[in-house]
RNA sequence: GGGCGGUUAGCUCAGUUGGUUAGAGCGUUGCGUUGACAUCGCAAAGGUCGUAGGUUCGAGUCCUAUACCACCCA
């Protein structure tokens, strides 16, 4: 016999069932290419994890993932498809150097220190120690992948991937390496690309200055600037060609102030006139904007900064200033010569990088670009075509837009953690070597005297290579053949432009073939209040602290359910609580489920009626098993789970469970009947709920497949009992019959009678033990009422003894009524009845009442009875027969 | 400057082919523990669905305008 502890204890469980899982192998493929007997032709489902960084720093952002696609992989998997889920990691570049090099300056020590070598060394031996750490997580979230598959972004496979795809972008004209303005992050000592640069609004300063004639005639320009030290690199000054204020200065020329040079006054339409001064400094190596208009106007290209920030010898007496120790000494300077004229306090939109924080430097250096507009004119069609959908819908416009403005991509860091560039340098002849397999000697001059390039790549540019990396490409291993293309991209639209926008283009590209059909994207996760969560706002939650208190179940039930796709998500403490208890609520279902099998009686072996609850709840269960269907095939995860959620709740445990208990006291055939049906839905509802909440219905799962197995009363050839709930059969849909219809709307009837009795109960404080005297007097539903008096009897407190169910009238005095519909309830409460609130209570249903008899009159005479479609209005008509059944009975009443 | 999303109960949010009394969780109020569940049950209060127009027999849902909030791109 199975007992099951009154509370669910997920510590009894999570880290066990996770175990069987992975022990039995279930996530691993069916069909499995590798294997003997595989079936080219059945279609996988296949997901490649959007991989996190090693560096482990776990967040909400990870279960929410981890949620999404192990709700889809479990789906699949149950309905029978071979489905694959391929874990891993990406190295991140930056992120993990930085942790490392904290590490070394705790040790009084640093990677220059250190050299190349032995630094990469440390960075891998960090990478060993603290990289699983990540992996371990994704596996208490109960993520279902298939860890023989995991892939790292810096194993051997992936790197010659990466290294195939520089080479061949290379030998296609698609990389080149050149002088271009970049975005320079002085701290970290790397380019880093314009997506990793984010503008944050900032109180700085409009520093307004005259930039002198060069013609002695001590007339100026008056210009605005909010980088005064960026003055020394100034080749031009730029003025709208239509500004009557400053026409007759164009072509002229000005004299940087302090430095003396001599530059010229140009006319651009770049320049709004209303801005600032309506003239415009120019700064080519310090600006992307004035570099454009430089090219323009063929202006001199001035680098006036180290890749530290501080300013060079171009800045003349500046030359070792840090840039912000600049701006403060040549405004010191210029106001001491005459040519300030103002300040003013000014927003500004300042650079930052995303990982550090610290201001962004725009310069001109020499790196590897990627050469973007026909990747992205190939990945637009792609999408414009259909090839690839985004849900929601509203990212492909964004995606597009994207695709259609976009700039090169700078691929090179200036990091020693990643991968190297595939490029030698002849140190004789200067050929420049590109190649898959490191060269020894120069392929034009023969000699060994090769050096390859610093640099190493963009850690994205592996990540766009991952669909396709992770199977072993470019080998056209089994895996590659099989599982490539994958089936759904599903990640946070944050990283649209990273991952999905490269992963798109490198799959054209390098294999012909879009590297998913879907992009799923989901929102970010904010706190209770709806801010984002930050370490400098203390609101961060942390997924581990809600899984150790509340049960993973509850938390990836309450990341997914009670969202929309695509939007984002207020997370708070109480509403894994509250998730948590329906975890409990499904353990008590199961507790009393098994309960009910344990304590069968052996059948009669007559053929039993179904009784009204029973029709009722199964049909209901129909209905919910196709709702979860269609809104699953819809990506409506959040909404299949709340009607989960919901039927089990409010309609199996509230209603069928408590009409059951008679039914199962009963005896024979009813009650070995009723066992089955809790059984059989219950069953069922662990399947549909099994991709939300996997561990708790895993448990109780296997706790019911043993009952019913134990029981000498269940047929369990009936059904198919799979092993683990995690490879059982997806419920799918069943055909709605005919008599389903009529099954609900009379239990619904018995609900609205047992709320009303209960109500007026309340209302009038009758204990709940005490059990009243009713009579029910009903035309057209006595005999319904009659077969399911018990449901009254126990779900309304009503006296069995005394209950009287007629079609007509019968002594009613002094009893106090209810009406529903054109059913009289008349209840003795005479113990605490009292007579004037009594009809007032009646003459607010009447009045109620009559207010939708009006309502609804007045619906079916307008045009909606001609127009609407016949199934709405007879809906209606039947409501408005309801209410005037009702008004009759309470006016008879209150006569 | 361009774009996107949001505005529904005290709070946080659902509400996908428009169907006529708008839902949930939390919170609040009242009652209730001898076998599924106090991680609970029963009941109650609480909303002119941002505003103004429009389409329609019918609008939280579609269209237009507008306000505010948030985000993305430049």
């Amino acid at each position: 016999m199975i007992e099951l502890p009154k509370a669910y204890d997920f510590k009894e469980y999570e880290e066990k069932i996770y175990q069987v899982w992975e022990d039995k192998g279930y996530f691993k493929p069916t069909n499995d290419p590798n294997q003997p007997g595989h079936d080219p032709t059945v279609e996988p489902f296949v997901i490649v994890i959007p991989p996190p960084n090693v560096t482990g720093a776990l967040h909400l952002g990870h279960p929410m993932f981890v949620t999404t696609e192990d709700i889809m992989i479990r789906y699949h998997r149950m309905k029978g498809e071979p489905t694959l889920w391929v874990p891993g990691t990406d190295h991140a570049g930056i992120a993990t150097q930085l942790q490392v090099e904290t590490q070394l300056r705790k040790e009084g020590t640093s990677r220059e220190e250190l050299g190349r070598e032995a630094f990469v060394e440390r960075v891998w031996e960090w990478k060993e120690k603290y990289g699983g750490e990540i992996t371990h997580q994704l596996r208490r979230m109960g993520a279902s992948c298939d860890w023989e598959r995991e892939r790292f972004t810096l194993d051997e496979g992936l790197s010659r991937a990466v290294r195939e795809a520089f080479v061949q972008l290379y030998e296609k004209g698609l990389v080149y390496q050149g002088p271009r303005m970049i975005n320079w992050s002085p701290g970290l000592q790397t380019a880093v690309s314009d997506l990793e640069v984010e503008y944050s609004e900032e109180q700085g300063t409009l520093y307004y200055f005259k930039y002198m004639l060069a013609d002695g005639s001590g007339d100026f320009l008056p210009v605005a600037t909010t980088r005064p030290e960026t003055i020394p690199g100034d080749s031009g000054v730029a003025v709208h060609p239509e500004d009557e204020r400053y026409r007759n200065f164009i072509g002229k020329e000005v004299i940087v102030p302090i430095l003396g040079r001599n530059i010229p006054v140009i006319a651009d339409d770049y320049v709004t006139k209303e801005f600032g001064t309506g003239a415009l400094k120019i700064t080519p190596g310090h600006d992307p904007h004035d570099n454009e208009i430089g090219q323009r106007h063929h202006l001199e290209l001035i680098n006036i900064m180290n890749n530290d920030a501080t300013l060079n010898e171009n800045a003349g007496p500046y030359a070792g200033m840090d840039r912000f120790e600049a701006r403060k000494a040549i405004w010191t300077d210029m106001k001491a010569a005459g040519l300030v004229i103002k300040e003013e306090p000014y927003m500004m939109n300042v650079p930052r990088t995303q990982r550090g924080g610290e201001i962004v430097e725009p310069l001109v250096s020499t790196q590897w670009f990627v050469k973007m507009d026909s990747l992205a004119a190939m990945a637009a069609e792609s999408v414009r075509e259909g090839e690839i959908t985004f849900v929601p819908e509203r990212f492909t416009k964004v995606f597009l837009n994207w695709m259609d403005n976009i700039e090169d991509w700078c691929i090179s860091r200036q990091l020693w953690w990643g991968h190297r560039i595939p490029v030698w340098y002849c140190q004789d002849c200067h050929e420049v070597i590109v190649a898959r397999d490191d060269p020894t000697t120069c392929t034009k001059c023969g000699s060994a005297a090769l050096k390859q390039d610093p640099d190493v790549l963009d850690t994205w540019f592996s990540s766009g290579l991952w669909p396709f990396s992770v199977f072993g490409w470019p080998e056209e291993t089994p895996d590659y053949q099989y599982f490539y293309p994958t089936s759904m991209m599903e990640t946070g639209y944050d990283i649209i432009f990273f991952w999905v926008a490269r992963m798109v283009m490198d799959g054209l590209f390098f294999t012909g073939k879009a590297p998913f059909h879907t992009v799923y994207l989901h929102g970010m996760v904010r706190d209770d209040k709806g801010q984002k969560m930050s370490k400098t706002k203390n609101n961060v939650i942390d997924p581990l602290v809600l899984m150790n208190k509340y049960g993973t179940d509850a938390l990836r039930f309450t990341l997914v359910v009670g969202s929309s796709p695509g939007n984002d998500q207020n997370v708070g403490e109480k509403k894994v609580e509250a998730n948590r208890n329906f975890a409990n609520k499904a353990w008590n279902i199961g507790r009393f489920v098994i309960n009910a099998i344990n304590n069968m009686k052996e059948p009669s072996g007559d053929k039993p009626e179904w009784t009204l609850a029973d029709a009722w709840i199964w049909a209901r269960t129909k209905q919910t098993v196709n709702s979860v269907n269609n809104l699953f095939e819809n990506y409506q995860f959040g909404e299949a789970g709340k009607q989960v959620y919901e039927f089990l709740w409010n309609d199996f445990a509230d209603w069928y469970l408590e009409a059951s208990k008679r039914q199962l006291a009963a005896g024979g055939e009813r009650s070995a009947n009723t066992a089955l049906i809790l059984a059989e839905v219950f069953n069922l509802m662990l399947r549909l709920l099994h991709p939300f909440t996997p561990y708790v219905t895993e448990a109780l799962y296997g706790y019911l497949k043993e009952a019913c197995g134990l029981s000498k009363y269940i047929n369990t050839e009936q059904r198919t009992w799979e092993e683990h709930l995690i490879i059982a059969r997806w419920p799918e849909r069943m055909p709605q019959e005919e008599w389903e219809a009529d099954a609900i709307k009379d239990f619904e009837l018995v609900q609205e009678i047992v709320r009303a009795i209960r109500n007026i109960r309340s209302e009038y404080k009758v204990e709940p033990r005490q059990k009243i005297d009713a009579i029910l007097v009903s035309e057209n539903k006595a005999d319904m009422l009659k077969l399911n008096q018990d449901l009254l009897v126990d779900l309304a407190g009503i006296n069995e003894e005394t209950l009287l169910i007629s079609q007509g009238k019968t002594e009613t005095q002094g009893l106090t009524v209810v009406v529903v519909e054109d059913i009289e309830i008349f209840l003795d409460l005479s113990a605490s009845t009292d007579g004037e609130h009594d009809r007032q209570r009646l003459e607010k249903e009447l009045a109620e009442a009559e207010s939708h008899v009006a309502r609804l009159e007045k619906l079916l005479s307008s045009p909606f009875a001609q127009k609407a479609p016949e199934k709405v209005i007879e809906a209606e008509r039947e409501k408005l027969a309801g209410y005037k059944s009702s008004v009759e009975k309470l006016r008879e009443r209150l006569k």
